[in-house]
DNA sequence: TATTTTATCATTGTTGACAATATTTAATTA
DNA sequence: TAATTAAATATTGTCAACAATGATAAAATA
């Protein structure tokens, strides 16, 4: 299961649909970062009025997609280097305690659609070489099944519809970058072990080194 | 200072000045927990009309003190024993995290304020008994110093604006409790000794035991 | 010419009316 | 009488016009 699966729903709402829209297109890059953007102008492109589309903004402002400046208007948020390390210190903290509680949550059957979720990785590692983004999702639908485990409604809801809003988006802004993926694997199979071994200390600490490496290999990149 | 001092700055518009003022009604108990809410009784009250009100609720969704479900209306949350475990697991990761940072952020001068105000509420326990209230806006006081160095923009803008709302909310609701106050200022110290070390892993983890340790006094008082 | 002031313009904030949906009430049927 | 269906009501979602504020350009002064 993909996580845009989870924005099927709800969309019954005029504001709600543009928001999902203009979200998209704010993260694969249709809308450029720090766009301004003028209520009119976006409210026709998306054929709509003013009314639905400002609340739709304040939802993008919401998940920190947009700063909004009252009687100034908004612009798409930029990702400098201090947002995305802001952004990769907090998914440490948040996504390393959601495996803590995952690991003590977690049925045995959830445990095995990991492992199994795991060989498909990596098989489809072995036969695709170039796909590196369809790798990238894998690696998504991973870290999603795990904090999705974790029963506290708050870290769940938080990961899935703000963090990884904004991790996505930094996917794509540095998706022309050159990244190995075989140690990332290495990496989720000893969460996965930690996890099969009930140590929920264990799980929590290998989280946090996966995800402070990946961040330490983007920064490297970033200052190239 | 005191963390409603934040709250001044940024009433320039309409729906933002209510959206401060329901606010604080829901957290006080004004408005009370479960409450549904009619946007246009609500707008008649706060004398605004019917669209500012909405980006207000808006916001106090965005924070998590109302429900909004499409075509059905809003009502304020209730705090069930399931959320409020779940914020109180939330703040043990984040404010733990932002105290292992802050202990490297921090000059000298920062944890001399902090010695400062923890003596402050020392002798303020000593001579008052009776007004605990106080001191736990003390000890807001100290948690809001610590984190607001980490130089995290997105995790104390997390902490400030979201988590502690409803923290504040939780506390109104069982402020009839009884409460010892004299450990946590002992482990507060032990915290600041920490800091004061440059033991960023102490830090994080005295600072975790602190907070799980209220929960499981607050959680015992919901059992009774 | 550079700078300040003033006036014009564009954009955001706000409002009340209208449309669409959900909820409640009444009526009907088993 | 209880359950189901249909009509009536209330509430939310959407729109377009108006007011207020900030940004821009023109004019005036040094």
């Amino acid at each position: 299961m993909s996580i845009n699966a989870l924005h099927a729903i709800k969309q019954d709402t005029l504001s709600e649909h543009v928001f999902q829209q203009i979200k998209e297109d704010i993260i694969t890059g249709v809308i450029p970062q720090g766009q301004k953007i003028g209520e009119a102008e976006l409210a026709k492109a998306y054929d709509i009025s003013r009314g639905p589309l400002r609340e739709a903004l304040h939802k993008l402002e919401s998940i920190n997609l947009v700063d909004r400046r009252p009687h100034s208007g908004s612009r798409v948020i930029t990702l400098d280097f201090a947002m995305m390390q802001d952004v990769y210190q907090i998914r440490e903290a948040m996504e390393g305690f959601a495996a803590r509680l995952a690991c003590v949550a977690m049925s045995q059957s959830d445990i095995d659609n990991l492992y199994r979720l795991l060989e498909k990785h990596e098989s489809s590692i072995k036969q695709s070489e170039g796909k590196r983004y369809l790798q990238q999702e894998g690696s998504l639908d991973f870290h999603y099944y795990i904090f999705s485990k974790c029963q506290n409604q708050w870290l769940i809801d938080y990961l899935n519809n703000k963090l990884y809003q904004v991790l996505r988006m930094c996917r794509h802004r540095s998706s022309q970058m050159p990244l190995r993926v075989e140690p990332a694997l290495h990496d989720h199979y000893a969460i996965v072990n930690a996890i099969n071994n009930r140590d929920p200390e264990l799980a929590e600490i290998l989280m946090r080194r996966h995800i402070s490496g990946a961040w330490k290999i983007v920064k490297n990149l970033l200052d190239k």
